[in-house]
DNA sequence: TAAAAGCGTTGATGTACATCAACGCTTTTT
DNA sequence: AAAAAGCGTTGATGTACATCAACGCTTTTA
């Protein structure tokens, strides 16, 4: 369970993890299984956790006034979901964050300084710090695209970056993702495949 | 020229800033004046600086392969930009940022160790972290609106959240920051006008 | 002080997408 | 075993925006 959260730091670290900052690592990090569609995280509810994929695929989503839902973000093994700004502020989310398939994950706590204490490993923060630039880079990258680029490339972008996705997600949540219908999605796949 | 910084820090930590503290804040920053149109940083160049705008206002944003400029961020005093990705890694940047009025920055460097220094001060390190958040946040919520949310909407957003903006950068720009034509936003204003 | 550039507006036209509706296939629920 | 829900496709229609072009006003440049 905790290997491949170990993995993951050291492959992303210069600095090696010591016994004690592997002991703290497993006293930290609570392991949880997620059915399909069962919760991590409620719109209202305060996220209290940081939560690395061991295994399984989420989605993050809000649902408008209309009760349609906007996927934000798709998370599959190796990477991290949570509601960042209810996490550190302690304020009600207004985003769901589900499992799409059965999922394990591992959560950082906010509770008993869980997340300040594993932040004072130096492998976990350089890594962190990293992490946080990646996704700051992905979230600029994907609004550029979706101001300012077709539905089309943006498909081709999503099948270079991320191909790994549709095999993983049905299509109706690509769409979203993507910021279309699923209607239009297939059109552009239909035209896709043909070249 | 510090004290907008030295108050903006002290306004946003519930930890005071030290004698040694300021002292170190007024060593690292390097103060700097752009006119209109200056660079910052120019696309393809590494981001050396992480700058705090004391007065004016600054665009950040991409040219594509037609030569149309697309807006990312806009920046008045109190805020700050760069590129993060580019400060962090070392990589040269794909974006531009310029002034768009005659601005006062106070530059903090990467070079001789300046940023991690200033990160060891427990009050700025407190608002770094929340600023991350905000950003991150906010980056989140615009990427949403781009893709769910109509013009018009977006620009009434706009209004609610930045105000300023309408007064220091032509429409023009502000519609670029919106995702849009100049010639659609002087459409939506004059609807809204009426309104 | 003339010329040029920057800025905003308006109209005509074009297009990338959404919406609505119907259908077939597969998977899940009862 | 039947019913329902989930998923993807296709066609007809609608619409929010972009594009192109022309014009007037203001500011900057020469």
């Amino acid at each position: 369970m905790f290997t491949s959260l170990i993995h993951y730091i050291q492959e992303r670290s210069s600095i090696p993890l010591s016994e004690a900052d592997i002991s703290l690592i497993e006293e930290a990090f609570i392991p949880r299984k997620l059915r399909k569609r069962q919760f991590l995280l409620q719109e209202g509810e305060v996220c209290k956790y940081i939560a690395f994929i061991v295994k399984g695929a989420t989605r993050q989503y809000t649902v408008d006034h209309k009760g349609y839902e906007h996927v934000l973000n798709l998370c599959i093994e190796n990477w991290w979901t949570s509601d960042r700004e209810s996490f550190h502020k302690e304020i009600p989310s207004i985003y769901n964050i589900d499992a799409w398939e059965e999922t394990e994950l591992l959560l950082l706590p906010k509770a008993n300084g869980y997340y300040e204490r594993v932040n004072t490993i130096p492998a976990f923060n350089e890594m962190r710090i990293k992490l946080d630039d990646n996704q700051h880079m992905a979230a600029q990258k994907r609004l550029n695209m979706a101001q300012n680029y077709t539905a089309d490339y943006r498909y081709e972008e999503l099948i270079k970056l991320y191909p790994e996705f549709l095999q993983r997600f049905p299509q109706h949540i690509i769409a979203s993702y993507l910021g279309i219908t699923k209607e239009t999605l297939s059109r552009i796949r239909h035209q896709y495949i043909k070249k």
